[in-house]
DNA sequence: AGTGGCCCCTGGCGGC
DNA sequence: TGCCGCCAGGGGCCAC
């Protein structure tokens, strides 16, 4: 599940690979219900012959600016991630874009069908709905502390609210809690000054650690979200996620997972209050 | 306004 | 072992 950490390597990562500045020769579509409501041949027409000339991440989004001042806005849900293929590579079975340039092709690949890409004029319309970036100075505890006070919901569904704080997924979400000692059942107004600093150390320690790992890539071919095919090694890393009867690293109370807000939370009641 | 629930998809895994 | 059925999971949208 590509969250901010992986996001942010496959930006660093396509950038070196160098297709900005390139034109696009072609486009092609296997899935149309990826470009997010726009036909096919709009989105063709708009896109070739132009080229990106920027590639930035905001929390979980790519997004590339092209030269005729459009934004494709690339989110990769579930199982996305974008791939660079040689010239003339045969399409695989999941790749649900091809742009081909003059030296490379670039693929938007998706098993699962849940990415979608936006091609829009005005990025703001999506992108002023996401809260901080979280490994910026705007998430700070003034800001954390406003937003908290203001919700009865538990703070695992907090983490992942994208308008609060942008970036953070369910794994990242665990990961942090579990480092803060924090019970993910706990409502989010219920945190006090202390837990919440823990909480910001925590998220910024954590989503560092990812990037600096290359990301966690988990299972076979879905955890593959990098552009080049190699894995991320945070999934070394994680304590508890996945790691549902195994034992607490602190207490060795196996760690439990429970639903909240329809997603797995894995956690160590012991640890977490 | 805030919040909970449903839906999209399909690979992979659990259960028998 | 092999097969079938079911579930995970981000975020948009709808209902309350």
């Amino acid at each position: 599940m590509p969250e901010l950490p992986e996001v942010e390597t496959l930006c660093t990562d396509l950038i070196k690979a160098n297709i900005l500045n390139n034109q696009i020769l072609d486009v092609s579509v296997d899935w149309e219900k990826t470009l997010n409501g726009m036909s096919l041949k709009e989105f063709r027409g708009k896109l070739i012959g132009s080229s990106f000339i920027s590639l930035n991440r905001r929390g979980k989004y790519l997004v590339f600016k092209t030269d005729n001042n459009l934004y494709l806005l690339c989110h990769l849900r579930m199982s996305g991630s974008m791939r660079i293929k040689e010239l003339n590579s045969q399409k695989d079975k999941h790749d649900r874009i091809l742009f081909t340039f003059k030296h490379l092709i670039l693929s938007f690949h998706d098993p699962r069908k849940f990415g979608r890409v936006t091609l829009t004029e005005n990025s703001d319309v999506i992108l002023n709905k996401l809260g901080v970036e979280p490994l910026t100075g705007a998430l700070t505890k003034e800001y954390l502390m406003t937003r908290l006070q203001k919700t009865k919901r538990p703070i695992k569904s907090v983490l992942l609210d994208q308008s609060i704080i942008a970036g953070i997924g369910n794994i990242y979400a665990d990961e942090t809690l579990f480092a803060a000692k924090i019970n993910p059942f706990r409502t989010a107004e219920s945190l006090n000054e202390k837990e919440i600093e823990k909480l910001i150390y925590f998220i910024k320690e954590k989503l560092s650690d990812g990037i600096r790992m290359r990301g966690t890539s988990l299972g076979k071919g879905e955890g593959n979200f990098q552009s080049n095919g190699e894995f991320g090694h945070n999934q070394n890393n994680l304590l508890v996620f996945g790691k549902k009867g195994k034992p607490c690293v602190n207490c060795s109370h196996p760690i439990e997972k429970k639903i909240i807000g329809q997603r797995g939370t894995h956690y160590c009641p012991i640890c977490q209050t």
